[in-house]
DNA sequence: TCGGGCTTACTAACCAGTAAGTAAGTGTGG
DNA sequence: CCACACTTACTTACTGGTTAGTAAGCCCGA
């Protein structure tokens, strides 16, 4: 056993480690998706990728493990269309919003699994909450922080505590607006109205007329 | 001394019927919103009313039956402190979201039910799907109308489907609000928030400022 | 040949629903 | 007014199904 332990397996020619975690991984992401973390099994996954549950296992370890990699999974495929660039700012980053939403409106498995786990992260000791806590404390931070720099840009003096509000009003109008679309996405159009709903908050809250989506498109 | 019985409606010895199934309905509540639809078993019900599964069953027929029960049982709950008046209409409907909002910022329990059911009932072939979905549409009609209600008020005439927008938004908003301050209470205040964002959507889809919040209070 | 990927086989737990029995009530005829 | 018939509210016990996780071994490729 010489040079024998330093392969460090980079050229897989077998559908080995990573390429299989990949796959249990979208797998995962369907299966959660669509049946929620609870109701959806092992068993369920491994089928999807052709194995039996114990070969997800083989991999994961346990099912709390296998979500938790599921939900880092989902951030590094939202932020891969981003191109490397880090989240922009201000306006822009209310328009890449409006751009999620119309990304999501083509994705309804993505925005089911994150609509479920939502959900059911708001019952006691679920594996995700923190996940989902912090997730939703982050981008509060973010988008607060996009709302002052947008007042400062047009010297607008806001209220105390009033860009945390906007900014929790555009999030949750946001996950509300996937809810009502998943139930019935012919009475709702997503990308129409989450768009119309952030303009409405920034309008409301700026004083001054917000637009976010391209004219004439 | 006339002992014709009028006795219309006695009292009964048992706390038979009725009364046990409230009772239950009420636990029942309390498991599905701590635990979710699948998670939460008939036995966590049976406990906590101090009888065992069979004997939930018994009431109820199945768990499905069940939480079609507990949803109907929210509902009469809801209505319940509106003492008899039907919903209200135009700008009054949106103070009553908002003084709701108000209200279940007190019961923790409910609105947990009300999300994970929410989130749980976009995953395939839920029971509480169709219930869901159905609210949301009767909410959104009545919402918009609402809003039509108030823009004929003040002579502002909006542009077709915008009624329709802002009433989705306005439910996403509080749903949304919900989820943030159930994983964070600390961090989002539910009753300001809602009426912030309530606000904010409707002055920005009448033009006029619109105030649903009572002055000093 | 050796180790990782995977299977088969199994365990222990849990769950909804059924069936049958019991005890405590209610209604009624004599 | 009481005995007997019946109903109601529940229990215990069981069935059939599903689940996550474990253990041990097989197979294949490098």
């Amino acid at each position: 056993m010489s040079e024998t332990t330093e392969q460090a397996a980079p050229k897989p020619k077998r559908p080995s480690r990573a390429r299989r975690r990949e796959e249990i991984l979208a797998a995962a992401t369907r299966v959660f998706g669509s049946k929620g973390y609870h109701q959806g099994s092992l068993g369920d996954v491994a089928a999807q990728v052709g194995i039996t549950h114990a070969g997800v296992l083989h991999h994961f370890g346990s099912k709390d493990k296998l979500l938790w990699e599921v939900l880092e999974y989902r951030d590094r495929v939202d932020v891969q269309h981003l191109e490397g660039k880090h989240i922009p700012g201000g306006l822009e980053l209310f328009r890449h919003l409006a751009v999620t939403a119309r990304l999501n409106a083509e994705r309804r498995g993505i925005v089911q699994a994150y609509a479920v786990l939502t959900g059911e992260s708001v019952t006691d000791g679920h594996p995700a909450s923190t996940w989902v806590a912090e997730r939703f404390t982050v981008l509060r931070g973010e988008i607060s922080q996009a709302v002052r720099d947008v007042a400062a840009e047009r010297a607008v003096t806001l209220p105390e505590g009033e860009p945390e509000r906007a900014a929790a009003a555009v999030i949750a109008v946001m996950d509300g607006l996937q809810l009502q679309w998943l139930l019935d996405p012919e009475a709702v159009d997503l990308a129409a109205a989450t768009a119309f709903a952030i303009e409405s908050i920034l309008t409301a809250t700026l004083g001054t007329t917000v637009r976010i989506t391209e004219a004439a498109d």
